[in-house]
DNA sequence: CTGTGATCATGACGGGGCGTCACGAACGTC
DNA sequence: GACGTTCGTGACGCCCCGTCATGATCACAG
């Protein structure tokens, strides 16, 4: 143990201060505490002190660090935009044409939200649904990238100016609603169900009414 | 007052006792009560007895006919399926070819939830959600009712099979988040969402993988 | 090293919504 | 008109929520 001289300290530490890293590592615990939490008893049936109690802080710390169920919720929502991001964006950076870029973008969130769900291993009560995550930045910021996406991929095609604000917003509809669809099959067919969405939105573009 | 000898009561009266009436009006009530509540409060911030003051019962009577919130908000949505499957039938039988039908039940659609808008008068505070609905009986009624259009109009168009699970959920992501979206602009246009849903539908569907 | 102010964890507390239940009144029936 | 049944009623206990006064811990200056 007693090492020689082991330097104590440099006066000028890189790390933040105590109070710094305990508060990050506090308001991560609460988040995975959630996460753990919402998937063994559901959303709903879920409580602040649930939560807390599994992070073993008292139950006023919890309000440190957010306001309600709700806003935590959002954080892990948020929290999984902000790694989702990273993936969209190669993806839209990877693409060539309109069609890879829809099939990139539409696969890589199959891919994601599969991975995901194991994770979470949610039991959810059959027939619970989970509120609609509330516009999140991250996640405004994700579904700002798939509008973008759009409007820089279709000007660069020439194609017809359409609704920009219809579009993205069926297409992520229809993501979603796939991708739903898709985690209660098995197996799991990512590559089928992002075949499916794709055609269905790409068949349908050019049908679409121009401005 | 006094009249000539009305006859009181035929013995076989066709009306149902006094019992059963009181019983439908309160169940009506407290639906209603619950409709204007949710409008104005918004739906979390909305409490069981919020809608039951606002009928003049007993906090109790709430109980005797649903057995939470959130069931009244089901009975809600399953309300508005009851009277919206009459519409859809008459567009599904009026249909004489898969456009048609597709673009009749979703205009029918969005007329339906343009005007149900309007007498739910709903402030949500901005951003707030509603939970989307659970299955309720009349709900899957009308989705099982789609997805039975779809199969009977795809076979009599002697179209490739396609995934007839898949597909009426994205038509219906589409029409709802279409939907949603219309009815934030102004003026309120069910012809323009109508069409534009109606042609990425109609335009992917030859393009879907087959089976 | 020590004193000082700021930060934050703690858990007890009041408030409020929830769902139940024992009671009584109104109704249907004979 | 009497009896059994079906509800309406509102007070009650329970649980969860969000707050707050308190004390412990940390940053920092002297």
């Amino acid at each position: 143990m007693s090492n020689i001289a082991y330097f104590p300290k440099p006066h000028v530490d890189q790390r933040p201060g105590k109070r710094e890293r305990t508060k990050t590592a506090n308001r991560q615990a609460i988040l995975d505490a959630a996460r753990a939490v919402f998937g063994e008893l559901g959303y709903d049936a879920a409580t602040v002190r649930d939560i807390i109690r599994r992070t073993g802080l008292a139950s006023g710390t919890f309000y440190n660090y957010y306001k309600s169920k709700e806003e935590v919720f959002d954080a892990l929502a948020d929290d999984g935009a902000r790694r989702f991001r990273p993936l969209l964006r190669a993806e839209s950076e990877k693409a060539t044409d309109f069609e890879s870029f829809v099939r990139g973008a539409i696969l890589a969130y199959f891919n994601f939200v599969a991975t995901e769900q194991e994770s979470w291993r949610l039991n959810r009560p059959p027939g619970e649904q989970l509120p609609h995550a509330r516009p999140s930045p991250e996640l405004t910021a994700v579904f700002d990238e798939v509008r973008e996406g759009f409007a820089r991929v279709l000007e660069r095609a020439h194609a017809p100016a359409v609704d920009l604000d219809y579009l993205p917003s069926a297409c992520i509809a229809v993501a979603r609603e796939i991708g739903d669809k898709m985690l209660e099959r098995r197996p799991i067919d990512t590559e089928g169900a992002a075949d499916f969405a794709v055609k269905l939105i790409l068949g349908g573009l050019p049908a679409l009414p121009r401005l």
